[in-house]
DNA sequence: GTCTATATTAAGATAGAC
DNA sequence: GTCTATCTTAATATAGAC
């Protein structure tokens, strides 16, 4: 038998991959997913369609991958390893600036609930490592006494990614709706030293 | 000119009407919008698909008067006029017990954003209303005191709001989490009476 | 009881998925 | 290209106002 020497992507193709993916994701966020076809991304990219079926293995994946980039840029914001609560307004501000990419996310978080839907997995992950990852800061700020401590770090880190979530959306539906201002309101409030 | 009588619906028609979107709600909450046919509504209900477009436009806008329905039940969970923050929690309640709804809500809110959605309008107004009751309720318990007044009331409505659309989807993405007691810490910290 | 708006359906056009 | 779901058109049956 013989064997098989994996050797991972060429740099050509992993830069075509990234090519793929930056080229999906500026036009999903203006056409919409749905209203996109794959031939048209394959189009601008100049490749053919079938080369798009090489990298992803199909449409709904390609959309994982947007909305995983878009995720790992995010995180970037956060400045320095900060993982905690110092990248949120950050992200939030970003958001204000790509609607379309925005309600890509809104969108797909929303439908990848069902569990047949390919970004099923992504979304639980994701949810789950935003809170264990905001537990943690949220924690070491309640030992300093930085925040309260009578509420739980976990149920802390809920409430704000829900507030992010929501603010998200309320402001989809009305740009006048300030996400970053509501997001530093609730912070202050919520994550304040202990009152009593 | 010949002058037309509107009637309005018999009660026959009504009640039909009512059918319809009982209905409707049931087997888009465990099927499926997309996944439904028309047909299959109309099997249920034991009329042809024709009756349903006597009723509603579209599918889209039967869709609207199911979700709908949903919120004018819900406001009924806040006993007597109660329109503020003492509905958020039985509703929250009521929404466990109904993951299909409530997915189909959260689908549908994100969808909506695209103006051209048949419920667009409906979440453009039902935030709008909701966020001004809300504020409303609150404001009134920031003159008694019973609220802290350094932050707006619109403010804390909108972030409740917001706690509650985005802890559904953490809910819905893993049953574990518990939107009723995250809204409860939440109401309890963020609209206690000012600390300092 | 008559009359007309409303309720219902039959038959088919159109559009989108596979 | 076939099939299925959405939506139209047009025609009939029924409810209820007078």
């Amino acid at each position: 038998m013989s064997t098989t020497k994996p050797r991972g992507p060429y740099a050509k193709g992993a830069e075509r991959r990234e090519q793929i993916v930056q080229t999906a994701t500026d036009v999903f966020a203006t056409e919409g997913f749905e209203g996109t076809a794959l031939k048209r991304v394959a189009e601008l990219v100049g490749v053919k369609e079938a080369t798009l079926f090489h990298y992803f293995t199909g449409k709904q994946e390609l959309l994982t991958a947007v909305l995983a980039e878009r995720d790992r840029r995010g995180r970037e914001l956060g400045s320095a390893g900060e993982n905690g609560l110092a990248a949120l307004v950050p992200v939030a501000e970003r958001n204000r600036g790509a609607p379309g990419l925005t309600t890509l996310y809104a969108v797909a978080s929303a439908t990848a609930n069902d569990p047949g839907h390919a970004s099923h997995g992504y979304f639980q992950d994701r949810y789950a490592r935003l809170v264990e990852e905001l537990a943690a800061d949220i924690g070491h700020k309640q030992q300093s006494g930085e925040v309260r401590s009578d509420v739980a770090a976990e149920s802390l880190a809920r409430l704000v990614i829900a507030a992010f979530d929501g603010l998200q959306l309320q402001w989809l539906y009305d740009k006048n709706v300030d996400m970053a201002q509501g997001l530093g309101e609730l912070i202050g409030v919520l994550l304040a030293p202990q009152a009593s």
